[in-house]
RNA sequence: GCCGGUGUGGCGAAAUGGCAGACGCACGGGACUUAAAAUCCCGGGACCGUAAAACGUCGUGUGGGUUCGAGUCCCACCACCGGCACCA
């Protein structure tokens, strides 16, 4: 495009960008930070020369980007998607009254920077450092309200010097099961044969475990120190390993199984085979149970949780041993047992035959001398293939019989022991019983090697085939001599089973998880050194003075000719005087973006890695105002109404919600209500279950619609041994029935809820409470999350909030923290409050940060068990051809060209347009020249055309002073400091509401939609009243933050007191009436000036216009009294002129009157 | 195969169970201009009508259902996108 600007963006937007950064306007305090007197932020809140500590401070908002790493490619369309996201927010909660922490930094460690540094022999460094610049270049551009000062970099040493100390502290760590929690290692008990200790060797425990494994004077050689040592090391959080590893030679490195895709490296697509190596791994498996239950406390997307619900793969079941029967060794040998997990113990009787995987250590024992060759070729075969072809290739089955046979232990029979690779050896035991009759794998190999099948599942409904028929049903053919299941459901079938062998000493209840620890160690250069060295074949942590351990300068880059990572090469950096040796191996680049989230809150301290009072204040929510139970009582009776609207509008009708046994035992005391919690999923479980349920002739008589009733939930395994009961709660605002029913089973609670309406059912509610960690942090957090939502909700839908108990809720919204009334009824959450970021770290990134968070958690380091309460993926950014945008389809869009053309406030006015956030849409640059127009109107809404033209005439003349020129473009005439109309009034109030509803929605493009409105509407008014375009621009600021500024400043320079002082007055009519200014004076920063409030008595209307149909179809529209009473609109509906044809000669049968809506009669 | 998400004009999209298509793009017509750009005004779901309208019928992926009334709720499908996948 070369046609003429609409504004002069290209000064005004460098301008206040240098302005802002001049005033360190974004600046975000911590407590106990003296804020300077002139800071708006410190004007705003009363602050101004005072050190506030954090109970004087206004609540906090953190709002957080994802991480980035900065390419050499520089910025994509797809990153400011989400980061013009948060900064509307952030500006947005700034007027609303938060201090609001808004910040940006880099994950400057990474393989492409290395790469380069392989071939051209640059440092990593300098590459790192001039993407960063670049990348800092094209954000600022962009002008958004980030806190620079609180800028870092993964591979700045003082940054990295805290990733080395968390290593240590998960180093110096183990998991207690007891606790549940990660303890420091002096904590471990030694098992009885390590406890009978000498005197000496006890002195050398207590100086080396009592310093936190930091020092690293040698321990004293006895043979039970070397045991303890090994049993130490082996329970550590961060612990060696020799297993096989995910070996990629072309990235000459080792890596995590998440980071590999099909066989081959997600970065580069290069070839990955598997090599045994010693790695360091992270005990992340530990924390598998605490991962996935915490999701429930967290808000979420559900396509987000079951991502990493399906990740960490949870299934329960149980272990059984079956014993060898005959194998090639030798009859005293024999005597092994096999152990298998499955998720089916109720199958067992139908196990005829065992599959081994190629790996299991047994099958090389038990291969009979006949079958020893086809077990070795089958072995070899397996070998070969690689991940890729074991997963591609997987449509045929193979394997081979070992020629051992096994006892199954429930009925004594023998049973062929094969090995096949479709059995793994890293999930479960590597080792299954098949049951083909209900498995579609062990069906398929069973079918093809002619093993024989054995129903013991009949299927509930007859007509299925039993064969391969996987679900629940019922157990048949199950009858041995010591036990019998013949008869009983699935659910039953596996209780009693289980229960069977473990008085048998047989197997026992087990729970497996997909989930593998964490592979952390990379053979590269550029990464966090561990702060480790080896001694003597040992491991040992260096002490904290020693940090940061930096890398050494190299020369080459490349991995060493043996294979050994790059900073093998730097001997004396490897080699230390005392005799010890440097680990080489570096970090994954994932250490980094573990914990950033948390420098951010004090990035320049020296002495720790976050000041942990700065840390509770911007991570802890406010625990201490709210007594628990009391804030869980007020929300309760909104809850209904929440989760109805919610469900409505995800069109779902089911509703569950956790909450934790304390908070429900202190609200029913004081209450008798049962029901609480926080809204919190859909669960096709109970879908399910339901249908499973139902016969063919019950599902028949509803005509295929299962209506998911509270009776129906009653029937759920964990509520049928329960007693009930059942209870009328109460009616809805609308006047409709509320049923309960509530179970108590085995100290957990489950609440259903079902809403009637006639014979309607309309929704049903299901609260289900089991236990939960009362940790604080939880329960606050969930219940804020409530509040806020529900609170808009019931707005939204007019709904009145049902009454409460002040002395219940009090504490709530009258705290010191909510003092200001504009955040009321946003409250704080524990962690960060909102994290945006794309789908691509749904596992990696926040399933690590999580588990790192939960490990500070349990040392005492942080105050909160999950670190990003609230997070939002934003959709995907396609090309102009719909395609996803790469280098080679050519369709990648540069920002930096949009900005040129278009200016910085259009760009991020477009991003936020072209849809819902979470949406995967298409960039289209002919949009961006629509929201450009609108920032053209709303200029020309505010300025003097003829001062416009010179101006650019003199821009013409003498360019280089254009800047300058900027200050000679005079407000319009028509803008006056008079009254507003009701007209204007209510076409300004649609608009605020509309804008603020949206943004606490995240609905940004209608709330841009709202604004567009705005302007058509006010483009044409004669006379604008200041005080309107105020308040416009204040709405505006968060979208085009540089032009509303620009438009302040004209605004403030004609309006503000001192300027009327001066009775400059330049073209200022006489005022009517001066317009009362209730907001912010002049005086304070656009940016801090307080959210205008909506006041619904503008948008009332005397008379309103109302459809009027006939038999639901729109026959006319009349106008009648606002008030009009429902006669009187039954009236007027009769008599609407359009609609008398439709109802000439009919009978009215019964006449629909929706308030304020719609009249619909029903004639016959 | 399993899990999650999404289907509405030529396009991006909007609609607490209550006037489908707000807002914007593209397009068409007009005003201004020597002209173009910019700007401003008007018009655009389909069909049937008509000089043009009005009136009418149909219309939110498909087929059913609930309701006075369904894009929205329920059931069964279909298509596309994303994730997981011999996980016992």
């Amino acid at each position: 495009m070369s046609q003429r600007r609409q504004y002069p963006f290209h000064l005004i937007e460098p301008k206040w960008q240098a302005a802002w950064d001049a005033a360190q306007t974004f600046r975000a305090w911590n407590p106990g930070e003296a804020l300077p007197a002139e800071h708006p932020f410190a004007q705003r809140h009363g602050l101004a020369g005072k050190t506030p500590g954090a109970a004087e401070l206004p609540p906090k908002f953190y709002i957080l980007d994802m991480f980035p790493y900065p390419s050499g490619a520089g910025l994509h369309v797809g990153h400011p998607e989400g980061y013009t996201a948060t900064d509307i927010l952030a500006r947005y909660r700034r007027a609303r009254g938060f201090n609001v922490l808004h910040p940006m930094g880099w994950d400057s460690f990474g393989l492409p920077a290395e790469q380069y540094a392989v071939k051209t022999g640059q440092h990593p460094r300098k590459t790192t450092e001039t993407n960063i610049t670049t990348f800092k270049r094209q954000i600022k551009a962009l002008g958004f309200s980030y806190d620079w000062s609180r800028e870092l970099a993964t591979t700045d040493p003082e940054y990295f010097r805290w990733t080395q100390w968390i290593f240590l502290q998960i180093y110096s760590s183990w998991f207690n099961p007891e606790t549940n929690r990660a303890e420091p290692i002096s904590t471990l008990k030694y098992p009885p044969e390590l406890e009978n200790v000498g005197q000496a060797s006890r002195l050398s425990q207590t100086s080396s475990e009592g310093k936190g494994d930091g020092d690293r004077r040698d321990a004293c050689p006895t043979d039970l120190e070397e045991r303890r040592r090994a049993y130490r090391d082996s329970l550590r959080l961060a612990y060696v390993s020799e297993a096989p590893v995910n070996w990629c030679p072309e990235l000459g490195t080792v890596l995590a199984n998440e980071e590999v895709i099909d066989g081959k490296s997600e970065v580069g697509d290069f070839p990955v085979i598997r090599r045994p190596m010693r790695q360091w791994m992270l005990r992340i498996t530990a924390f598998a149970e605490k991962l996935l239950n915490d999701l429930d406390t967290i808000d979420w997307s559900d396509s987000l949780k079951e991502m990493q619900r399906n990740w960490i793969g949870r299934s329960e079941g149980a272990e059984v041993d079956f014993q060898i029967a005959e194998c090639g060794m030798r009859n005293a040998e024999c005597d092994q047992r096999i152990r298998v997990f499955t998720t089916r113990p109720d199958t067992l009787f139908g196990a005829t035959y065992m599959v081994l995987s190629p790996e299991h250590k047994l099958v090389d024992k038990i291969a009979t001398p006949e079958q020893r060759k086809a077990v070795e070729d089958y072995k070899a075969f397996a070998a070969t293939k690689s991940d890729l072809e074991r997963t591609e290739l997987a449509k045929e089955k193979t394997g081979v019989f070992t020629g051992a046979y096994a006892i199954n232990p429930v009925n004594s029979e023998r049973i062929p022991i094969w090995i096949a690779d479709y059995v793994l050896i890293s999930y479960g035991t590597g080792a299954i019983m098949a049951v083909p009759a209900h498995d579609t794998r062990d069906f398929e190999f069973a079918t093809k090697f002619n093993l024989p099948i054995v129903q013991v599942v009949q299927p509930p409904d007859p007509k299925t085939d039993w064969r391969g028929f996987v679900d629940d049903g019922t157990s048949v053919n199950s009858t041995g001599p010591e036990i019998s299941i013949t008869g009983l459901s699935t659910p039953e079938a596996k209780q009693k089973i289980t229960a069977w062998l473990e008085s048998k000493g047989l197997g026992k209840k087990t729970i497996n998880y997909k989930l593998r620890d964490w592979l952390f160690s990379r053979q590269r250069y550029w990464g966090e050194p561990f702060p480790i060295v080896w001694k003597d074949g040992h491991h040992q942590a260096l002490p904290e003075s020693a940090l940061p351990v930096l890398p050494p300068p190299l020369d080459d880059y490349k991995p060493t000719a043996d294979g050994q990572p790059p900073l093998a090469r730097a001997k004396d950096w490897v080699n230390l005087p005392d005799g010890s040796t440097r680990e080489t191996n570096t970090m994954p680049q994932w250490a980094g973006s573990c914990w950033y989230y948390l420098r951010y809150l004090d990035a320049k301290n020296g002495r720790r890695f976050v000041n942990s009072s700065t840390e509770k204040y911007w991570m802890g929510g406010y625990a201490a105002p709210f007594p628990k139970g009391q804030v869980w009582c007020k929300e309760m009776r909104e809850l209904f109404e929440y989760a109805y609207a919610r469900g409505a509008r995800k069109r779902r009708r089911l509703a569950f919600a956790y909450v934790g046994a304390s908070q429900a035992e202190q609200i029913k005391s004081a209450t008798g209500l049962e029901t609480c919690g926080m809204f919190h999923t859909i669960d096709s479980y109970a879908i399910n279950h339901v249908r499973k349920r139902h016969s063919d002739e019950y599902l028949e008589t509803k005509r295929g619609q299962i209506p998911v009733s509270a009776e129906d939930y009653l029937l759920l395994p964990e509520v049928v041994t329960a007693p009930d009961r059942i209870e009328h709660l109460g009616k809805t605002h609308q006047g409709l029935d509320v049923i309960g029913f509530a179970k108590q089973i085995n100290g957990t609670l489950l609440v259903v809820e079902e809403v009637h309406a006639g014979r309607n059912l309309l929704a049903v509610v299901t609260l289900y409470k089991r236990k939960m960690p009362a940790a604080s942090g939880v329960a606050i957090g969930t219940c804020s999350f409530t509040s806020e939502t529900l609170r808009r909700t019931a707005i939204n839908y007019n709904h009145e909030l049902p009454p409460h108990k002040p002395e219940l809720s009090a504490p709530a919204f009258d705290s010191p923290e909510f003092r200001d009334s504009q955040t009321r009824g946003m409250s704080p959450t524990p962690g960060i409050d909102l994290y945006v970021g794309g789908t691509e770290h749904a596992v990696l990134h926040l399933l690590y940060a999580r588990f790192w968070h939960k490990v500070l958690y349990d040392l005492g380091h942080v105050s909160t068990p999950e670190p990003f309460f609230k997070l939002v993926n934003q959709g995907l950014i396609l090309g102009e051809d719909g395609q996803k945008m790469s280098k080679s389809r050519g369709n990648v869009i540069n920002p930096d060209d949009i900005l040129k053309d278009y200016g910085a406030d259009a760009f991020r006015l477009y991003e936020m347009f072209m849809g819902p956030l979470e949406m995967v849409k298409p960039w289209n640059t002919k949009g961006v020249e629509g929201v450009y127009r609108f920032l053209g109107r709303v200029w020309r809404l505010f300025v003097d055309e003829a001062s416009e033209t010179e101006f650019e005439q003199n821009c013409a003349a003498q360019p280089e002073r254009a800047a300058e020129f900027l200050a000679q473009i005079k407000l319009s005439p028509a803008i006056k400091d008079v009254a507003a109309t009701p007209a204007q009034l209510k076409t300004l109030h649609a608009c605020i509401k509309k804008v603020t509803e949206d943004l606490d929605g995240l609905r940004f493009n209608t709330a841009i939609s709202a604004m567009m409105v705005f302007a058509n509407e006010a483009l044409p008014w004669e006379t604008k009243p200041v005080a309107m375009l105020r308040e416009f621009m204040i709405l505006l600021q968060p979208f085009a933050p540089h032009l509303a500024e620009e438009l302040w400043s004209k605004l403030s320079g004609v309006f503000s007191a001192e300027s009327k002082a001066q009775s400059r007055k330049p073209n200022v009519g006489p005022a009517d009436a001066p317009a009362t200014l209730d907001l912010g004076p002049w005086t304070l920063d656009l940016a801090y000036q307080p959210w205008p409030p909506f006041n619904p008595a503008f948008l009332v209307e005397d008379t309103i216009e109302i459809p009027v149909q006939v038999n639901g179809k729109l026959r006319d529209v009349i106008r009648v009294a606002a008030n009009a009473s429902q006669a009187e609109i039954e009236t007027a509906a009769l008599k609407a002129e359009k609609a008398q044809q439709f109802l000439a000669g009919k009978t009215v049968k019964k006449i629909i009157v929706v308030p304020k809506k719609l009249v619909n009669v029903v004639v016959v």
